[in-house]
DNA sequence: TATAGTCGTGGGAGAAAGTGGGAAAAAGTG
DNA sequence: CACTTTTTCCCACTTTCTCCCACGACTATA
């Protein structure tokens, strides 16, 4: 599982490290191949980041739904057709495409942040602003946290 | 599996090379030839492309419908009958037939898109168009992701 | 305080991918 | 049957990408 947030930079190749602790995970699953998207929260766009089985069970899943569906097109659409395969290299970077690179305005600084079975790639100014309107949001309506206690809110 | 998303461009003679991404996985399977038909999203015009033996799997399975049901007839006469050949050549390019081209207002700038076992040629302007639609579709209903519940739309 | 090891970042050479153009072959037309 | 137009095949250039090496900063251990 990954944990935690870092923050690093991406050179002028679009390169940028893969945090090492969620570098160690890969290494124990023994399998470097990472899959990039597109994912938007709200309205704050970022990249989603898959290890690559997570990711082709994900895909399994829906391989079963009604290829032509409205939904799933939208979906093929924008989540699948924009996933990238990326190898971490030797020194433990990715090369991010530039389609995502562009798409989530990733220009130096940019924050690694985990996501349960996976994690997100964020620029860092928009990553600062969707955790304070996070953070005020909870701050406001304390009852968000006590909700999926109760598992009130609907699964996602 | 066909993944990510590519921009390239026709030259005058309607050539376009196909993504190196998208050709490994035909050599692999030691068949360049791909099947080129007219699609539709919502009102968004493009082409999907479907490897050779992929296409005929298809059309197998097209062959257990009931062949004078109207919605049938409308899919043979759209998808079916629009289908054309196009082989890779030597370089990697494909020459897109004029009428399907013309179909999907291919110009100079299109962009290729992975679509599980097959992928999709789009205008660029409209590929960013439904793809921002897309976008704000999901981000206003995150579970569009996860409610896509197999069965509930009758599959072709 | 020294030393070894890891981590994040930068840069350069070689390879590959994408694109353009010309010559030969084929097809269409009068 | 000859001529024109279109198509197909091959070559070549340019740009991008990929792989490899290297350096400085920080950490841990003795």
């Amino acid at each position: 599982m990954f944990r935690g947030s870092f923050e690093h930079t991406i050179d002028e190749k679009g390169r940028v490290s893969i945090p090492s602790k969620f570098r160690e995970i890969l290494v124990g699953r023994n399998d470097a191949r990472l899959i990039v998207t597109k994912f938007i929260l709200e309205s704050f766009r970022c990249l989603d980041v898959y290890p690559y089985a997570e990711w082709e069970s994900f895909e399994q899943d829906l391989r079963k739904k009604p290829r032509f569906d409205q939904n799933f097109l939208k979906i093929e659409t924008f989540y699948l057709s924009n996933a990238q395969e990326c190898a971490v290299d030797k020194q433990g970077r990715i090369l991010i495409p530039p389609l995502l690179r562009e798409y989530a305005s990733l220009k130096k600084d940019v924050m690694f942040a985990a996501a349960l079975e996976k994690f997100r790639i964020w620029d860092k100014a928009v990553w600062q602003e969707f955790n304070e309107e996070s953070e005020k949001d909870l701050a406001q309506d304390p009852r968000l946290f006590s909700n999926l206690n109760a598992g009130v809110v609907a699964d996602l």
